[in-house]
DNA sequence: TTAAAGTAGTTAATATATTAATCATTAATA
DNA sequence: TATTAATGATTAATATATTAACTACTTTAA
């Protein structure tokens, strides 16, 4: 009967509740969001990037996206500014108040992770992460009429 | 630089996105969104069970439980009850409907689970969950002024 | 070169997550 | 027992996820 709480899906979603928290209150104290936190996370060392990489590296819908980025552009984290090249593309460019906020903070929440990587071994975490990929990799889609 | 990706939060992410469109296309084809189906999983051989314990088996914050058990009760696949002896509880009770459709659609979900766990030997799942659950367990919050 | 097909970003509609506050009810305590 | 504290469910406000549709722009191909 615990087969429910032993699925895939339960257990990475317990896993996701058991670690997100202790980021949370990291990215809060600075007035971010998680998923604003990984944008500017993703812009690290960026000149600039579309919607659509940004949407490729942080796994967020470009639909999210949308408002995500209103939002850091409000708080003057970023900028938007259309391509001449090509005028579909928008580049979205960190300011440099969402520079220095991206530095004030990353030393956090690698710290946050290096207090995450003590709980295991290097090993284990080389495992889990073969384990996960292997499990979640790209495949044929099955049927299921 | 892709120290980014192989973060624990975006390792857990990039799994869950991996896994999670197989389930989806068939709670969406027996017209349930994930966490509808969650609900009636956690129901599954309960006479009834109360918004709190719901929240806890199925990790669902109690006040998104609140949308989701209209929607559920719109369907007429559960039924809410005041319970008799203490007012302030509310008895979540699956109508013979909501029974059925779990009956019918947990084969295949057990089938899609079976799916994934042919990808890895029965000791990878083992680690898997050891790991996670260690790495998830609810430690003493980090301070981080 | 013009109509058709493709692309990037966005909007729209609905469902859920997060945090704080509220409401009714029950328990605890002076 | 009158008050206060605690509890369970809900509401409220804001942010994000999901799917489909849409718009402006580009590329392709007749």
């Amino acid at each position: 009967m615990p087969k429910f709480l032993n699925s895939l899906p339960m257990l990475l979603s317990r896993a996701l509740d058991g670690i997100m928290p202790t980021y949370r209150s990291l990215f809060q104290a600075h007035g971010l969001t998680d998923q604003q936190w990984r944008v500017l996370r993703a812009l690290w060392e960026k000149k600039h990037l579309t919607s659509a990489q940004i949407s490729q590296i942080t796994l967020l819908p470009t639909p999210s996206l949308v408002g995500i980025l209103d939002r850091l552009e409000k708080k003057g984290l970023i900028g938007r500014l259309r391509s001449v090249e090509d005028r579909r593309h928008v580049h979205i460019i960190p300011t440099q108040a969402g520079r220095d906020l991206q530095e004030r903070m990353l030393p956090k929440v690698e710290q946050i992770h290096d207090s995450f990587m003590q709980r295991i071994t290097p090993e284990e975490w080389g495992e889990l992460n073969r384990i996960l990929d292997k499990m979640a990799e790209p495949a044929e889609q099955q049927s299921l009429a």
